[in-house]
Order: structure tokens, then sequence, then C-alpha cells
DNA sequence: GCTGCCATATTACTCCGACAATAGCATTCG
DNA sequence: CGAATGCTATTGTCGGAGTAATATGGCAGC
């Protein structure tokens, strides 16, 4: 127990056991709260790849829960690509090459602390890479109902600002609409997983740019342009909605 | 236990329990096995979205495993996004656009039965997006140590045929030396996940073709491009690359 | 002195049985 | 008729015991 193992075993059972804010807010099992707890460690890097997880036993009784609940979480990392389990070795780290670094939750963990600005223009890099695609696809491919669908949600984006929940929610209903709208499943998969990152970078422009551009008028161009199946158009539009997010995450970043 | 639970609860135990093939072949863990059998019923469709597995004990006892892996085996497809459990309610398989689709274990099962050729489809045009700007990126970045390691894959291509494994070693060699070139780790994660897909789609083509196209040419295409830090000539080179694998591709599935 | 085999200690893996917590549902009370 | 309440099915957590796999170090043979 005074092994000292691991980095921060300091106040860990503080921090996992009780129902505590970051712990276990809601619905969330003891289990999810470790697996936070661990990823958070690894993707952030305070614990390094190669780096040998204390045995199930003794974490488990760091961490102050049964041995089942620690093993649990850990076979979620394992899922994940985080770490990989071998008898009389341990668990250890594995190198980043080997992490689904589009896992969405992984995605949540590596935004959790600061986000590393080299990752972030990494994923702005894919991001302007593949929603201008997707948006291409949809202008081939929209059916009445996906039009409709957008159509709603813009005009709810319309009524709110994106500084209102309802606001934020009409806004991922209009890229929920358009993602279907290219009718290809592992792309929403992949643009799914970015604008859940994406989201979190959001927070931070939030808390710095008291008067964000009305976003309404870049959206509408993007929607007409697939209404019209003018596929360049559409590409471009999107292309430019990406281009500002990137200039206002940049821009907060700075500010930081 | 009679209860005709789930779609195949039929010879469930003999496809687990014992060290059989398909079963857990290698370092494969129990709960592996699980997890790939569940999640092949899941992904293949033979469950669908929104059924209930049967509850833990009774499909525990049916597989013949113990709770404990049989929990193990479900958090790991919960991590994948395939199902989600809750009390009284039980595990249930969520809705398509909630699986990770990008996850390399995921792709696996996908390909596990006979790949649904609209899913080939969409990775193929996700991959016809991604691996020429990844093509383009490490035209524009790729360093003095980069370039040593894609010669030297592809020196090691030339010794051997795509027939032998340690062609495809060095074809795998020479496509992770290209990515790393690109400097970006989120696209190298996404294209590990596709590339391991590819691999499963290979398999086919070997059966089709007798005499496949000789690859070294368009690889050096791809390389010399680089090396000159043409981006666009790269990203070229490594569409017909991608074309080319396509073509391959869709032809064995017609055979079929 | 080096190489390959083998015993052993360590570690994760599996099994088990009990109890706690959660959430859907029916029932009752206002 | 609606809201609070208790019931119960189901997952969640616990701790302990035995099994299996493997990294390591010692020993024998070359």
């Amino acid at each position: 127990m005074s092994k000292a193992g691991n980095p921060a075993p300091e106040s860990a059972e503080d921090v996992i056991a009780p129902p505590t804010p970051a712990g276990r807010g809601s619905g969330r099992r003891l289990r999810g709260a470790i697996a936070h707890y661990l990823g958070t460690a690894i993707v952030t890097g305070r614990i390094e790849p190669g780096e040998r997880l204390t045995g199930e036993v003794e974490n488990a009784e760091a961490l102050n829960v049964s041995r089942s609940a620690y093993r649990e979480a850990v076979q979620v990392l394992t899922a994940k690509g985080l770490v990989a389990s071998k008898p009389k070795d341990g668990t250890r780290v594995l190198p980043r090459s080997n992490w689904n670094l589009l896992d969405p939750m992984v995605l949540a963990w590596a935004f959790a602390g600061e986000p590393d600005p080299q990752f972030v223009r990494d994923l702005f890099e894919l991001r302007a890479l593949v929603e201008p695609a997707v948006a291409r696809l949809a202008a081939e491919r929209r059916d009445k109902d996906d039009i409709k669908q957008m159509k709603k949600a813009l005009a709810e984006m319309r009524r709110h600002t994106l500084a209102t929940e309802a606001g934020r929610a009409a806004d991922r209903a209009f890229h929920d609409a358009l993602l279907r709208s290219a009718h290809n499943e592992v792309m929403m998969s992949l643009a799914a997983s970015i604008s859940s990152a994406v989201n979190w970078t959001t927070i931070y422009k939030q808390r710095s740019r008291a008067l964000p551009r009305d976003p309404v008028p870049d959206h509408a161009r993007v929607f007409d342009a697939i209404v019209e199946g003018d596929s360049e158009r559409a590409a471009q539009a999107m292309q430019t909605l990406v281009d500002l997010a990137l200039e206002d995450t940049t821009a907060a970043m700075e500010e930081r």
C-alpha cells in the first residue's frame, strides 16, 4: 500500500470512492469512474507508455474498490487500446500508436485537462478533410426527408442563440441531419466522434468570446447548396464553417 | 435455460468453452472469445438493435462460463458502443449510430461473415478520401528518417511477393512508414483502423485472383512523389493505389 | 563462455456465492 | 385523475479461492 507505485495514488480513494463530483455524477457506475480516472491519467500523460500499472489487488485496494470493478474498468481501457495485460508482466500502457484516438471516450479524456495544441491541430486537419467531403456527398445523395430534417433544425437555430442549450441542440440536430444525408455509415461514425471532441473545445470558446459571429447565415449557405445538389459549393461552404471554427479555437487557445 | 432466449444458444457452449478454433486460438482469453462471439452476433445482425440479451446469469450459464467472464466481455462491447446495460431493463443492443464502426475489432467482426457490400462501399469511400490526403501531408512533412524507412520497406517489397508473409509484412511496413511521415496522430489512428479492415478484404482477393498486378511500381510512384515533396502527385498516385484496390475488391465480391 | 532447457515465482484469469443499488412497474393514496 | 410509494427483476459491487500463463533466473549441456 505504501509502495508509492503509480504517479498519483495520493488521494485516489477520495477521488473515486464517494459519489463525488467528477467521480460518478449520474448513471455513471463505479467502474465508469475508475475507467475515467485511469483513462485521463493515461491520455493526458500522467502515466506514460510502457509503464506498468500496479497489480490488480494493490491498485484496487488503493482505489478502495473491489477487484471486479477495477478489472471491468481495465477491460474498457483494453478495448480502447490504451493498455494490455499479460500474466507475470502486469498491465502496461501501450504506445500511443495503439490508442483508438477516434473513440469518443478517449477524445473526451484527452480534453479533460489542457488540450494539447498539437493534438487539436491534428484533429482539425482531419475535420477539414472529412466534413467538406460529407457535405459534398450530402449534396449528391440527400432525399426529401433529409432536406426536411435540415430545414427544421435550421429554423430552430434561428429562434435561439448558441448561448442557450436549445440553440446548441438545434446546431447538433442540423449537423446530424446533414450527416445522415451523406448516407455513409462509416463517415457518420467518424464525424460523430470528431464532433463530440469538437464540442469539448467549444467550451473554451464560450468562455473567451463574448459576441460570437452569428452562425445561421453560414449554415444556411451549406444548406442551400445541398438542396440545390451543388456538391462543390456545399463542400466549399462547409470548408468555411470549419475554418471559422478553427480560427475561434486557436484564438481561444492563445488567450489562455 | 430452455427459455430459447436469443437467436442462437444452440451450440453456444461448444463454440465458446473449449479451446476451439475461432474460439480462443492464441493468447486470446476466454472473455475475448465471448466478446468475439457476441460482437459478431451483433455486428452481423444476428441480434438486432433494441433486442435484449438474456440476463447475465442465464446467458453466462448458457455459454458455460462464469458470470465474471461474461460481464467483462459485455464491458468490452459497451466500450465499443454496441450495447448498454441498465438494471431492471437488461442489456440491449444499441442503434447502429452508436457503434464505433472505426474500432479495429468492430471492423474485424463486421468482416467475420459475408461483408455487406454497402458497408465495403462506405469504407472505401472513406479510404479514398483519407489515404490521398495522408500522402499529401507526407509529401509536405516527411523528414530524412521517414524517407529512409519507406525506402527500406520498398526495397523489401521488391524482394518478395504479396503471396508470402514477408511480402505482406513489407507492404505493411511501407504504409506504416508513410503514415508516420504525415505527422498527424489522429489520421494515423484512423488509417490504421481502415487498413486493418482492408486487410480482411485482401483475404478474399487472394482467393479470387491468381496473378495479381505487381504492386511495386505503383508504390514506387507514391514514394518518389513524396521524396520530391510533390504533394499533388503524391495524392494522385495514392488515389490510383486505392482505386486499384477497390477494383480488385469489387471484382472479388462479384465472383462470390 | 555461450546456448538452450526447465523450475519457479508472479501475475492476471476464471470461478463462485452473497449482497447492494437501481429503475421500471403496479398499486395505492390524495 | 395524478402523484407518491412499495415491489421486484436485473445489473452492479464485493471478497476470496483456485487455475493458467509467462517472464525470469538458474542449471545443464555444448
